[in-house]
RNA sequence: GUGCCCGUAGCUCAAUGGAUAGAGCAUCAGCCUUCUAAGCUGAGGGUUACUGGUUCGAGUCCAGUCGGGCAUACCA
């Protein structure tokens, strides 16, 4: 929207005989009687031109010339900042395009032709999800959604390895419950895994084999049945919150020799020892990040002769290189933060552009129950399954209060609040307003014959009441908003927007009449509507939440 | 000890280095014979943890201090 600005300032630059290497920067000021736009460029020259800064605003200004009708007024303000003042009936022109493009509003050509990759969830099949896992998830999705956003094509991916230490003691874990269910007398291990869930896979299995399975020395039906269990389990939790993935790449291919070919984690120490970066003492093979100024080595080859879970990372990354993807992002928990700057390190050692990779890392959740405040990673009875939390407060309040802080604050997840069906609780407020147009529209059909694809999109600019206006120059934000959220990977940021624009529309309704008022002006505040619409329906996509006709 | 994140209204949180730091909740006062009151209007509430520095300008950047979280495994 803005960007009509840039070349006018630029050519008053120039014809003012100022030449610099700073950019011009424009900015929508939070306070509307600063300007529609601003921009500081007179601030920024004033040391180099060593003018003062209002004097050179108020030149530059002079410089300046707006087609008719866009522009209507430019003042100097504050220390030096040059501030525009758009014509109303050009911002409500603008509007149109909005209903022009529909769907497509918003979204960019930036990414046209480019891979992306997400990889989130990632969770072993160890267990159901934790409410942790559901907030990497949920950013994960909304991340993967923002790219396509800009034209990516996004392969969502989820990690795992059923090949594991945790994995033969989750099968032993069965195994136990199996065989009290059978009415042995076993002393079930501390370290293995307690909850309840385990008892039900041992269930399944008993009901299906009677004790035919507690002699037996075959015990990969243990682990076997149980990761299928808790994968499907998985799966289900994910889409009741609609987090689907395109892949499932399973660790333990990196183990494999094929035809011949060492393994990729035998591969990836060969290149690294190729770079010298490989060292061989205590038993153990070690990356040598002490050669980059890290305290310690890092083992990638444990003594037993197993590779640690950092030669896989690697290998795991090394292939997203090989499959070609020009944007990789990696969604995970702070509880990971110390993995991803050797497994980047080695990635950029191998020669690799490191500038493709992108990490989003979210910090823990609480819970508060009735004002409590319950830590999640406490793993005490079902109170931190994902499943529970949905069916407790439903799926689109899970999703929109996992995002709705900035993935770098701890989040506060008030159950009780997200069960309210009330304004208090921001799910309802951003829904009610578009469920308010859709009724108001269904009536204006009924009443008047109203069609939202219909013609008369002219009209738009003949409103010039501040709460229209104002709605209509909030909508025309969308595109740079999408920009910003992808920009820095942060959902947060549309749903603050969204916010906004529910409150701008719940405003205007309340002070303009819409079917009451004269034909002309009706079909114009409708239109509005629809384009308030459309604008809601295009984040609550972003964000994966419903868009209800009715409530 | 070291690394990363955080510290903003009573509470939960916003604020691409910009102008008088904003929302929601809670508190108080108003608005429905009128298109959904699941809404709107108004009031009170702040030394942005602290101390310095950089700059025309700092909640934001830098250094340090204090507090909280997460990591600092031959676990993943």
């Amino acid at each position: 929207m803005q960007a009509f600005l840039l070349p006018v300032i630029k050519r008053a630059l120039e014809s003012a005989s100022i030449t610099t290497e700073k950019p011009v920067q424009i900015e929508k000021p939070a306070d509307s009687r600063n300007g529609d736009y601003s921009t500081n460029i007179a601030l920024m020259l004033s040391r180099e031109c060593r003018r003062n800064p209002r004097e050179l605003a108020l030149e530059l200004i002079g410089h300046m010339a707006f087609p008719e009708g866009t522009v209507g007024k430019m003042e100097v303000a504050g220390p030096g900042f040059i501030n525009f003042f758009l014509e109303p009936s050009f911002i409500m022109q603008s509007v149109e395009h909005i209903l022009h493009e529909g769907k497509g509003f918003g979204t960019s050509c930036a990414g046209k032709g480019k891979t992306a990759i997400v990889e989130y969830v990632s969770a072993n099949p160890t267990g159901p999800l934790t409410i942790g896992r559901g907030r990497g998830g949920v950013l994960g999705d909304c991340i993967a959604n923002l790219l396509e956003t800009q034209g990516y094509a996004v392969t969502r991916e989820y990690y795992f390895n059923d090949a594991g230490r945790q994995m033969q003691i989750l099968g032993e874990s069965v195994r136990y419950r199996y065989l009290e269910r059978c009415g042995r007398d076993v002393a079930f291990p501390e370290t293995h895994y307690q909850g309840d869930y385990i008892r039900e896979i041992a269930d399944v299995l008993f009901i299906e084999h009677g004790d035919a399975l507690a002699g037996s020395a075959e015990r990969s039906v243990f682990k076997e049945t149980a990761e299928t269990i808790i994968f499907d389990s998985i799966r289900k939790t994910l889409e009741r919150i609609g987090i689907r993935h395109d892949t499932f790449f399973n660790e333990h291919t990196l183990y494999m020799e094929r035809d011949g070919d060492p393994s990729s984690n035998a591969r990836v120490l060969e290149l690294l020892e190729e770079k010298g970066f490989i060292g061989r003492y205590e038993g153990a093979t070690w990356f040598l990040t002490t050669k980059l100024g890290q305290e310690k080595d890092k083992v990638l080859v444990k003594s037993s002769g197993e590779p640690s879970y950092r030669l896989p990372d690697i290998a795991y990354h090394l292939d997203k290189y090989h499959r070609g993807f020009d944007l990789i992002v990696n969604v995970f928990g702070a509880d990971h933060i110390d993995e991803y700057p050797d497994v980047i390190e080695a990635l950029g050692i191998l020669g690799h552009d490191t500038s493709r990779i992108r990490v989003a890392i979210n910090q823990f959740v609480t819970t508060t129950v009735n004002g409590e405040t319950v830590k999640m990673s406490t793993r005490k009875g079902n109170a931190d399954l994902l499943d529970e939390l949905i069916a407790d407060v439903g799926p689109d309040a899970t999703r929109l209060f996992f995002i709705m802080r900035s993935k770098d604050s701890h989040l506060n997840f008030d159950v009780e609040l997200a069960k309210k069906q009330s304004k208090d609780n921001p799910v309802f407020y951003l829904q009610y307003a578009h469920a308010r147009i859709c009724s108001l529209l269904r009536m204006a059909a009924g009443e008047t014959g109203f069609n939202p694809a219909g013609s008369g999109h002219h009209l738009l600019q003949m409103l010039s009441l501040e709460p229209e206006v104002r709605l209509g120059f909030a909508l025309l934000d969308f595109p740079e908003i999408i920009r910003n959220a992808v920009r820095m990977l942060e959902p947060q940021k549309m749903v603050e927007y969204l916010h906004e624009i529910a409150e701008l529309y719940h405003k205007f309704y309340q002070e303009c009449p819409i079917l009451k008022a004269d034909p002309e002006t009706r079909t114009a505040r409708l239109f509005l509507s629809v384009a308030t619409r459309q604008v809601l329906r295009n984040g609550f996509r972003i964000l994966g939440i419903s868009a209800p006709e009715s409530m």
